[in-house]
DNA sequence: TTAGGGTTAG
């Protein structure tokens, strides 16, 4: 009833009951019902539902509660033991407002009520989501006093409560006596231990329990999917379907969220096809996972198209293909997908607005993003995170901005971090600002002293310059702070087998023959006007040698690979954990030309994609 | 009337 009933109280239907998953009343819409029935001559029974009762319950002051309780008496005492209306307010809080349903299990305590399991297991639910570990200690020991540890169930949320307090001794010593355990028992200490990143003693415990269900198998998935080993979630999940257990919706999430961190396209498709087969496209969660990996994956257009079909979106479905078309250098879209969130009344998060801010920076609209920066803060009361201090950095730099992009990193309120200075530091590179990327440095080596990827950059803007000697610094100070150059490599997927191309390695076996193409297609490129921009190698050798590297890159071999093994016209599409250098960026251009194929790459920051001779990102990356 | 797994930024 609730909500309909309350606003036409004479309609009341005498045996319907809101279910607790429904919204209560608030107390004084009660009172207002309580007299508006007793006027009509309406049992209270009949109107009042538990959940309703349970909301006064939840008010602290004790007029109220005596209240509550005569409600409790007067509605229900003749038929019902009162424990059983205790534990329905206990239930309702316990998940609506936990720390009421802590304050009412003191009350019952105090009115010398004996709990039972049940008034346990909902305290102890209270005590979770709450992290109060030591009343659930309290519990506990109730529990042990009045006999209830046989009761799986029971020791089942016992257990939930400690891994949640992330209390693991107390957790292990439960799992350790327990004179029964289940599969849920089981389920709740793999779940914890991958929450916890300790992915070896999630797997040890999996494989030795006696009995897995769908979600033992969706935990553990899941788990290395959080811990960032995307690999092991697909070997896992490909085990799972030769177990012949069937993988849920949950399980669904999971997986399409490792093909999107590893950009694993036929797979991905794969679980769609069966998603759609099983009905889970219904879900919004399982659509929103969906749209992630297609972005991923560098289909933003497929993304779209699951987009534009959903029923139901929420504000992740809205900012997740927001970010995709930023990602993919589709600014004007991910702006007008703004206005229209704004008009279907989702309101936007912080993370919303990183992918509005991305969108502005890749493509240079700078007072958009000034806009856009005022607008969450003055409009959505939104607090900025370094993500969003990160974007503005990038948005006022590469528009060439430097002095303002510094003056607004030391006038931010947190720490900036490498993304910051990082951010700086590309923007002195587009403008040749030897002074700034200098002062960028200073913070980045501090920050992050064995990364790479800043002294290439700077020794860059150094020999763009023509600062050779500073450009010859920049390596010595490199090899003095023992930093050693992150291996650049790319990979392809083809027919479902994944080819990995290591920068100057030669390991793959079709390696002369990529060279062969590679040397076919250089010949082609020079005729169109490529140069060779060996600025980007940072070793000591001579130019040759550079251009000899630089042919060795590897997002250029595995673009060859792509091209010898896949039909004509059919796209290709490059993961590679580095950005893309200067050199490739303007060798895929030519060879998207030269062969007339559409080349896509996702790169650490964003997908390039080359069509035509020219690229997605409009060289403004 | 009680327990366990999920999505967007990086």
């Amino acid at each position: 009833m609730s909500s309909s009933a309350l606003s036409l109280p004479l309609t009341v239907q005498p045996h319907h009951r809101s279910s607790s998953a429904s919204s209560p009343a608030s107390p004084s819409q009660l009172k207002q019902l309580h007299a508006h029935l007793l006027k009509a001559g309406i049992p209270l029974s009949s109107a009042v539902s538990l959940s309703d009762v349970a909301s006064l319950c939840g008010v602290s002051d004790a007029a109220s509660f005596a209240y509550a309780r005569s409600l409790f008496r007067h509605c229900y005492s003749s038929t019902t033991p009162e424990l059983i209306l205790w534990n329905s307010c206990l239930n309702a809080l316990s998940s609506s407002s936990p720390s009421d349903a802590l304050l009412l299990f003191s009350r019952l305590r105090f009115a010398d009520i004996l709990p039972d399991t049940f008034s346990c297991s909902f305290t102890l639910k209270a005590c979770s989501r709450t992290s109060s570990l030591s009343l659930g200690k309290a519990v506990h020991a109730l529990i042990e006093k009045l006999g209830f540890q046989v009761d799986v169930f029971l020791l089942n949320t016992l257990l939930h409560m400690y891994c949640r307090c992330e209390a693991m001794i107390d957790a292990r010593r439960v799992f350790e006596t327990m004179p029964v355990r289940d599969v849920v028992t089981w389920n709740i200490l793999i779940t914890q231990y991958t929450k916890l990143g300790v992915m070896e003693i999630a797997r040890e415990l999996f494989e030795v329990m006696p009995e897995r269900s769908v979600r033992s198998w969706t935990a553990l998935i899941a788990g290395y999917v959080q811990c960032g080993q995307p690999k092991e979630a697909i070997q896992l999940f490909q085990e799972m379907e030769n177990a012949g257990c069937q993988p849920n919706e949950v399980t669904v999430v999971a997986a399409l969220a490792a093909c999107a961190d590893l950009g694993a396209l036929d797979l991905g498709e794969r679980l769609c096809k069966y998603a759609k087969s099983c009905g889970f496209l219904k879900n919004v969660r399982v659509c929103n996972t969906l749209i992630d990996m297609y972005i991923k994956c560098g289909c933003v257009d497929i993304a779209r198209n699951v987009f534009d079909g959903m029923t139901e979106r929420t504000v992740v479905s809205w900012s997740a293909m927001i970010g995709g078309h930023a990602m993919h250098g589709q600014g004007e879209e991910a702006l007008e997908l703004f206005t229209k969130m704004e008009e279907s009344g989702i309101r936007p998060n912080s993370v919303t607005f990183v992918g509005l801010l991305h969108a502005c920076s890749h493509m240079g609209l700078l007072d958009e993003g000034r806009r856009f920066f005022t607008s969450m803060i003055e409009d959505y009361g939104l607090v900025p995170e370094i993500e969003h201090y990160g974007c503005m950095v990038d948005l006022l730099s590469r528009a060439g901005l430097l002095e303002e992009a510094h003056e607004f990193i030391r006038k931010m309120p947190v720490e900036p971090n490498g993304v910051v200075w990082g951010a700086l530091l590309g923007g002195a590179r587009v403008h040749k600002d030897i002074k700034m990327g200098e002062e960028a440095i200073k913070h980045l080596v501090k920050l992050d002293p064995s990364n790479d990827g800043y002294y290439v950059v700077l020794s860059n803007i150094y020999a763009d310059a023509g600062h050779f000697d500073a450009a010859a610094q920049v390596r010595r100070l490199m090899r003095d702070q023992g930093v050693k150059k992150t291996p650049g490599w790319s990979t392809i997927t083809i027919n479902s087998v994944t080819h990995e191309f290591v920068a100057g390695e030669s390991k793959h076996p079709q390696t002369e023959e990529i060279y062969k193409k590679w040397d076919e297609l250089l010949h082609e490129m020079k005729l169109r006007g490529y140069v060779p921009d060996s600025s980007v190698v940072l070793l000591d050798m001579d130019e040759a040698e550079k251009e000899h590297v630089l042919y060795r890159h590897s997002e250029k071999l595995a673009v060859v690979f792509g091209l010898m093994n896949t039909p004509p016209g059919s796209t290709i599409r490059i993961m590679k954990n580095l950005r893309v250098c200067s050199d490739c960026h303007a060798a895929l251009k030519l060879i998207s030309e030269i062969t007339d194929r559409q080349i896509v790459v996702r790169d650490r920051n964003r997908f390039h994609s080359f069509k035509n001779g020219t690229c997605s990102c409009r060289d403004y990356w």
